[in-house]
DNA sequence: ATGTGC
């Protein structure tokens, strides 16, 4: 049998591109990566095999702890890991969500071409730069109060209907229509209430961007008329998450965590785990709580779209209408969220907990909208900002193989800390602009540093793999044009 | 990711 070893840990090869850690000691069910030996290779020197054989020790832990192509080391759970748990005797875990609640991605449609934005990128990359706020600290579209946030965390982007801030068709291109069910403003705490109203709006710091690209490749046909794609059209990406109200809310659970129940946190080999056993109390708030931090999110990123809707008409002297920016989809990729699948041939209600990988339903599944049910759900993956993106669309496999999951990006190779004593900003922005004409816009060089190319993975490689084993198949890819950040 | 720590 072939075998890979890194860090004390030894993965058996099951076939292409699937690896096992096998069950033993005190692990509930064994973990599984989903990789090339390239992509392996470029997490065999940090923590994510050590973090994935620790989430297996969660309890109500289903199948296997996954590790998407992408995955990396994160706080207490890898990024890129996906931990389906048994939502009767299992337990929730907020370091598996992840500290922003719902980061995600949505991608907008337009009807211009790149030639219709040669000449203007700078015009576009400034305009887009002022009016979108971004950075770290407060700041947004909408300064709002305490009742507002109340009434955002409820209803999610139904809020920003009301306030014509969206459309209705931008709410059916949303996951869960852009409000959570089981949202309850009451747990989130008042301290994250103030931290977020003032952020209604903003990019935020480090991953997080907004990029006008255009699609370079169109590599199915069908699905691709099916999301409105086509080569050398323009597309507006827009990554961001929950702000400081979703940090807050996953810190202050950890601490309720830490201190409510010790019993299974002392069972768990990382404290960074700690989690709430399913049907307790807890479980319940920080469900209700991360839920409505996800509908802030939601509200965040439709914000910057109808702001970007603005500009876009401000340099192109037309309505956003007449350039059809509709919204393609809104996909979450840091949430944790009950779910039903089948598990040894019964139905079985899971909390699904995606830190750092998409939902990837294939068609015919009911959760996906009307409108991709013939195709299935577009997936959106990130690349760096000198490597453009992909779309994807949910993949047979997925139901299978990773309660209907993919990667959510390239993934970092290095810590931002190592970043920054590899690459200048100032320079990287040159360099884009000099050798790819991509016109790179930031509050901080810091961050450009963070952020640089040579940071991330190979996104190709990434959804290679993804597409080889059918868990979300490549449709389009873009390349980027401009890219603002925090 | 983050009013850049526990």
């Amino acid at each position: 049998m072939t075998t890979f070893d890194a860090n004390g840990v030894t993965l058996e090869r099951i076939r292409e591109f699937v690896w096992e850690l096998p069950q033993e000691g005190e692990m509930r069910s064994p973990a599984r990566v989903l990789a090339s030996e390239a992509l392996l290779e470029q997490i065999s020197d940090d923590k994510t095999l050590e973090q994935l054989r620790n989430a297996t020790h969660l309890p109500g832990i289903t199948n296997y702890a996954i590790c998407m192509p992408d995955g990396h080391q994160g706080y207490g759970f890898p990024v890129g890991g996906v931990g389906a748990m048994d939502a009767e005797n299992g337990c929730i875990s907020p370091g598996a969500v992840g500290y922003d609640i719902n980061c995600g991605v949505r991608m907008m449609t337009t009807n211009l071409t790149y030639s219709d934005v040669q000449g203007h990128e700078e015009e576009l990359v400034d305009a887009l730069f002022d009016n979108v706020p971004s950075g770290l600290g407060g700041g947004g579209i909408v300064e709002s109060d305490v009742d507002t946030v109340e009434d955002v965390l409820a209803r999610g982007v139904d809020w920003a209907l009301e306030h014509g801030y969206a459309v209705e068709e931008d709410l059916l291109h949303c996951e869960d229509e852009g409000m959570r069910e089981g949202a309850d403003p009451s747990k989130v705490t008042q301290k994250a209430k103030d931290r977020g109203k003032n952020q209604l709006g903003s990019l935020g710091s480090g991953n997080h961007f907004l990029e006008v690209q255009r699609v370079t490749d169109v590599f199915d046909g069908e699905v691709g008329e099916a999301f409105g794609l086509e080569k050398d059209q323009i597309v507006v990406l827009i990554h961001c998450g929950s702000r400081g109200l979703g940090h807050q809310t996953c810190n202050d659970y950890l601490r309720k965590i830490e201190q409510q129940h010790r019993g299974l946190l002392n069972q768990l080999p990382d404290k960074e785990l700690a989690a709430a056993p399913a049907g307790s109390q807890l479980a319940e708030d920080y469900y209700g709580a991360m839920n409505a931090a996800i509908n802030f999110a939601w509200v965040n990123r439709q914000l910057i779209m109808h702001r970007t809707r603005q500009v876009f008409e401000r340099v192109f002297d037309r309505s956003w209408e007449e350039m059809e920016m509709n919204l393609l989809y809104d996909v979450a990729h840091n949430i944790a969220k009950k779910e039903t699948h089948e598990v040894g041939g019964e139905q079985r209600e899971l909390y699904v907990h995606r830190k750092g990988a998409t939902r990837a339903f294939p068609a015919g599944h009911p959760d996906v909208p009307s409108a991709y049910r013939d195709v299935g759900q577009p997936v959106i993956i990130p690349g760096s900002m000198g490597a453009g993106s992909y779309v994807l669309r949910g993949g047979e496999a997925s139901m299978d193989l990773t309660f209907g999951s993919t990667a959510h990006g390239a993934g970092r190779l290095m810590s931002r800390t190592q970043a920054k004593q590899d690459y200048w900003g100032g320079d990287v922005q040159q360099e884009l602009q000099d050798r790819q004409q991509i016109y790179v816009k930031a509050q901080s060089g810091a961050t450009i540093a963070e952020e640089a190319p040579g940071v991330y993975k190979d996104v190709d490689e990434v959804v290679r793999v993804s597409d080889a084993l059918g868990i979300g198949d490549k449709v389009a890819r873009t390349f980027p044009v401009c890219n603002i950040k925090g």
